[in-house]
This record gives structure tokens, sequence and C-alpha cells, in this order.
DNA sequence: TGTACATCAGTGAACGCGCGTTCACTGATGTAC
DNA sequence: TGTACATCAGTGAACGCGCGTTCACTGATGTAC
């Protein structure tokens, strides 16, 4: 074996790196195959010893991203602690953050591509909901407003966080971004019963 | 004059439709001239007759479908009174129906097509924005439920509509797309103080 | 330690196709007489 | 009413470019001796 053992995953993983800055930043279709490889540092007649086709190449791309552990990722700096007790705020608070309106190239997929996915095979479109899911189900276990069925809740809440995003990226008004940004933690928080105590308690007893 | 007056703004109309109803399935840079054309019944020669260029056309289809007086394009058959008293409630009943989830030719393009318009130039962007704006004004007016600012809740809730559909188009399971839809139409209408008046006075009263 | 070698990661020329765009031409239309 | 004509809407061949994909080749690496 002429090549060191790890050396070729290494190489698969930073294409996959490349290519999910660029798919964030430009869709899956508007990316050509040498951009992604020179993002790598390599040449575009490599790419077929590492995928099948290129569009193979989306679905490893989801499903790279949504399985991999570190969530942070998704926001680069901004932490989240899965077993802290509120996860749930927290999770909003990061994905509605400023960090992660700017940088669209460590973005979230569900918000750089979720119209991209629903328009790809099934594959893809199955990565996208297993994450939603996720999502869903971290924010349903750390609801402290009963009011709603608690599923409901976490989804109404992912919605609005996703959609918050996805519509605050189209303005072209940078303070209008801000201000729909703002409206959309404020009620998310209000609906997990995260905005304070008082209120949490105080909704809970109606 | 050769031929008939309005022959010509009839079949740019033509185009400009046949170009939506591709743009909304397929994305913006899928579609082909020759497509476009083909929908409107001319063959691709002719295009540059009537657009200068392709991505010309991008904003023009936006802005003709927005400024548009008859939004039941939007959703065929489900027709909003813009001077009831409950619009919001309409709107968002309309939003999330079935039926524009289903009918994605005729979708709302910022359901359809908001990340397309985040990559492209100012101008989309612009008539997406306008839009938007244009909808939490009607959400905003008809509001009532006071507890929040009203522009507050009236971005929410668009923000809701917006994301509730976008992801729910992603998803392949049918039931789970459909629990969504209810989830955000039920909070929706809640947020709007129009889920029923009983809880609306409640709420007003706290 | 040094040299020859087998392996395979990576290169870049080449192919074919589709698409945006152009343009010389066709033919349908209303008008003038 | 009928015919010649000017206008211009629409056609389809052609061009050039970019991109996905293939493939013969180069050269870097670890191993055997």
């Amino acid at each position: 074996m002429p090549y060191p053992a790890g050396h070729r995953a290494e190489k698969r993983k930073r294409i996959i790196d490349s290519a999910r800055r660029l798919f964030n930043r430009h869709g899956f279709e508007n990316v050509p195959i040498t951009q992604i490889m020179a993002g790598a540092g390599l040449t575009h007649g490599g790419f077929y010893a590492y995928f099948k086709s290129k569009s193979d190449l989306y679905a490893e791309v989801l499903n790279c991203f949504f399985t991999d552990p570190e969530w942070k990722n998704c926001w680069e700096g901004v932490h989240v602690d899965l077993s802290s007790t509120d996860v749930g705020a927290q999770v909003v608070s990061a994905y509605l953050s400023r960090q992660h309106f700017e940088d669209v190239e460590n973005s979230c997929p569900m918000v750089a591509l979720p119209t991209d996915v629903a328009r790809s095979g099934v594959v893809a479109r199955r990565a996208f909901e297993t994450v939603f899911s996720a999502m869903v189900s971290v924010l349903e276990r750390s609801l402290l407003d009963k009011k709603r069925p608690c599923r409901t809740t976490a989804q109404v809440i992912a919605a609005l966080s996703i959609g918050g995003m996805v519509v605050a990226r189209t303005l072209v008004d940078r303070a209008h971004a801000d201000e729909l940004r703002s409206s959309c933690l404020h009620v998310a928080l209000e609906l997990g019963g995260w905005d304070n105590r008082i209120s949490a308690k105080k909704r809970n007893m109606d």
C-alpha cells in the first residue's frame, strides 16, 4: 500500500467539505466539479476516483453533514450543550443568530438548501427529514410550555426557525432581516416557555 | 401594423406564465429556454424578441406574479376575500392548505423559490421583499391577538407559514408533511387570535 | 543505507452534449389601392 | 371584392462555451531486497 492509511479518507472528506461550502453558497446545480475539486486542492479528473457521479455527491454531502456528531459545524463558534436543560433555547438562539445568518458557507443546509433538496431525489430528502425530526425531538424534550401538545409546539418552533432564516436571507434591507430574525427568536422562545421563568409559569397555569 | 394590438402582449404573458410554472417546479437555473418557449407554444429562437436575456426573465416573472392583483393565481380555487375581517385567518389557511402544498406549479414563489431568490440579484430579492412585506401588512391589520407588538406577530406568522410549507415540501413521508402543516396552521391561527373567539378574548384580557 | 519496483493517487487532454444566444430567412397578417 | 405589398412575429440552423465524464499517462509513495 503505497500511500498511508487514511490518506484517501482524508482527501474524500476534503472534497465533501469543499462541496458543502459551495453548495450552501450556490445551490446544487450551479457548482462545477472543477470548482469543488479546486476547493479541495485537487484537479477535476480525480473526482471519479472518489464518487460515482456528481449527483451521488449530493446525498453524500447531506448525510455527512447531518450525521456528523459535531453539530458545531453548523454555526462555527456557537456551541450548543446538548446535555443542558434549556437546549431548546440554545438551539433556537444559535439557529437565528447573526452568526448563522452571515456564515452562509457553514450554514445549516436546512436553511441554505431546502428548496434544492425538495427538488432532489428521495435520498437527499430522507436525509433532510432525518435532521428535521432530530431537531424537533431535541426541542420537544426541552419544552417548558406545555399549553399545547409538545410535538406540535416543537414542530412549529423548528419550522419558524428555518423559515425565519430562509426569508431573512432573501431580504435586501439588512435592518429588515435583523428585525425578522429578532421577531422569530422572541416568539420562538416564548412558544417554548424559555423567554423567562415568570411568563413561563404564568402561561402554564391557565 | 400587421398583427392585432395586444397580440405581442398576450404572447409575452404566455411566456412568463410558462416560465413561472417551470421555475416553481425546477428552480431558476434548471429550465432551458427551449422548454419555456415550448410551454408557451413557441420555439426557442423567438425568445430574444421578448426578453433581453434569460436572467432578465427571472425578475420579470417574480414582479409579474407579485404585482398581479389576482393573488388567486397563488392557490387556484382558494379565494381570499381581502375585504373580509378575518383576512389573516383566510390567508394563513390558504397558504398552508393541502391544495397549495400539492400545486407546486402554481405555488407562491416565496415557498417554491426562496433560496433561489436569495442567490439571485438585487432585483429579484427586492421583488420578494415587497411581497413579504405586503403579506406581513395584511396579517398585521387583521390581528385579533394584541399580546405582542402586532408587527412582530405578523412577521412570525408569515415566516411560519412560508417555513412550514418549505419544510413540508421536502419531507418524504406524506403523513409527516401533513402533520407539520397542521401544526403550523394551528399555532399560526392561535398567534393571530383567529383560533376561536373565546380563546382570543381570554388572551386579550391578560 | 540505498536502489529497483509495484501500486495507485492524481493529472490534464479529449469527447460529447446541452444550452444561451445570434441571425438570415419564412410566412402570417392587416392595409392600400 | 381582390390583389400586391410592407411589416414583423416566429423559425430553426449554427456558433461557442461550459460542464460532466472518460482515460491514458505521470509521478509520488512505501516496500523488498
